[in-house]
DNA sequence: GGAAATTTGTTCGTATGTATA
DNA sequence: TTATACATACGAACAAATTTC
């Protein structure tokens, strides 16, 4: 499986289990990077999975966030 | 080679002949980006270098340092 | 006390090139 | 050809520390 949906799964996991609830604070991309060892642009392909899905928010300059509906 | 090394290895060279001498201020990013034409990115990129060699600190509100070994 | 300017720190947005499967 | 993955580079917004006026 490739590895920015392996990081999908996690983080909506994380975010499944409460480990992030609504209106978290996703870690940075670049605490992912350095977590996961993963190239920003796999990252960014991660969390760009969970954007569609709407289950987080992006604010440039601040973060990505866990959708509040969840 | 990358800028950022491009510009490690310049700011080292002046470094070692005394044109930065031990506790001097090194110019600002914002100067480096202006005199360089490249991106703070990369000239930030190109300052963690000598931060990781332990050539220079930093300060927060000050600046870039030599370090006082040097 | 306060406001502004300077400076570094952090974060996301975008684009390009390279390599591999 | 396409998808995946990494590295480099530039841009932009936001935050915090420091100094100066």
């Amino acid at each position: 499986m490739p590895k920015h949906v392996q990081l999908a799964d996690y983080l909506r996991a994380r975010i499944d289990d409460g480990t992030y609830p609504p209106r978290a604070k996703l870690p940075s991309e670049a605490t992912l990077v350095q977590e996961t060892g993963f190239a920003r642009d796999t990252v960014r392909k991660g969390i760009a999975v969970l954007l569609d899905e709407g289950r987080v928010y992006v604010v440039r300059g601040l973060g990505t966030f866990v959708s509040p509906a969840d």
